[in-house]
DNA sequence: AACTATTGATAATC
DNA sequence: TGATTATCAATAGTT
């Protein structure tokens, strides 16, 4: 309201903050008053402006004193902790709906309204995705190969060995690091999956 | 502001009352958000329903515990002794010119911008004023001449006393009686006076 | 709760 | 500052 409208963040210059803010504490003090006497209702208001000084409103038949108390001396369950804690509650609520939202289309669903450059650029990412992942797998079974064969070679000095039971021990690990690598196969495919529905 | 304006009083259909309290409870809310956004300011609104419910308000940034503690921390002048007694004093200072108006106008000063009838009246007041004083003295006068006549009456009979000191005593009285009289005249004379200044 | 005809608040200007 | 005025915003009454 005004000769024209104005957007909703700090004034910069500060002299028209200045004649801006005289202006809109009277504003509020009047609506304050008249809510008071329309409505029957104790308003109590305080204004700290930028430069620290106190301005304060109380509607005539109290001083902001009882108000004040008055306020003390209600249960004000709005600063409970539940209420403090629920602004982070809502914002992780639409973060995992939002994530929900993500994960599905990576895995084909929830695809209606995307048009076709979305589209495109989901199968680009995904294609991406599993490019890194086979990079991924590819070096982790390099590294697998080595050490196998680093133990291969190890056995290889051992078979000169006159200590079975030991001989026995390293057999049984070489046997088990090649159920590692299937066992490590079906895991990264699982994180593959994990991955594409975390996104 | 709305299909035409309201009086300031309190609205007595309760209905309308509470729509209007919520219509104007959020619309001061929202000033008071405005006002802390566009100047920078520390802005908190207590607001106490006639139904005893608590709403409040308190810029993004803070608690309405923070902007009360501030509050109490800062010297608040304008809850002074001298501030509080303040509206008093404007009264008593308006009641204190008023008065002196209306006793000028009977002591006959400042009649210039009263029309006839106004004048007329003030006449009249005066004259019944007049006439009741009147009343009150010839009422008084007639006591003291009824107590006047029965002091004589008792010094008719004591004339016959043997105890001069005590005759001599009620000789002084009765010729300190007539005195009174003299005494008490000048006395109704002033507070003749008084009253007219007092209105 | 919505909807508007009005009034009221105020941003820009002087 | 303070006054003015063209606009926008709040809201009183109505549905």
């Amino acid at each position: 309201m005004g000769r024209g409208k104005i957007e909703m963040k700090k004034i910069e210059n500060i002299s028209s903050r200045q004649v801006t803010f005289s202006k809109r504490r009277a504003g509020l003090f009047k609506k304050a008053e008249e809510l008071s006497i329309l409505c029957d209702a104790q308003v109590g208001v305080i204004v700290f402006s930028s430069t620290n000084r106190l301005y304060k409103f109380a509607s005539s038949t109290s001083s902001m004193k009882q108000i004040v108390d008055r306020y003390n001396s209600c249960p004000d369950y709005s600063d409970t902790v539940e209420n403090v804690v629920e602004p982070e509650m809502n914002a992780l609520k639409d973060e995992v709906a939002k994530l929900r939202l993500v994960t599905g289309r990576m895995m084909g669903k929830k695809l209606d309204g995307l048009n076709f450059s979305e589209l495109q650029q989901l199968e680009h990412q995904l294609t991406e995705g599993i490019l890194s992942i086979k990079n991924n797998k590819e070096q982790v079974l390099l590294e697998l190969l080595e050490k196998s064969n680093l133990q291969i070679e190890e056995l290889g000095r051992n078979s000169c060995n006159h200590y079975p039971e030991k001989s026995q021990a390293a057999r049984k690990n070489s046997g088990g690091s090649s159920t590692v690598v299937c066992d490590y196969n079906s895991d990264r495919e699982e994180d593959s999956d994990t991955s594409l529905r975390l996104g």
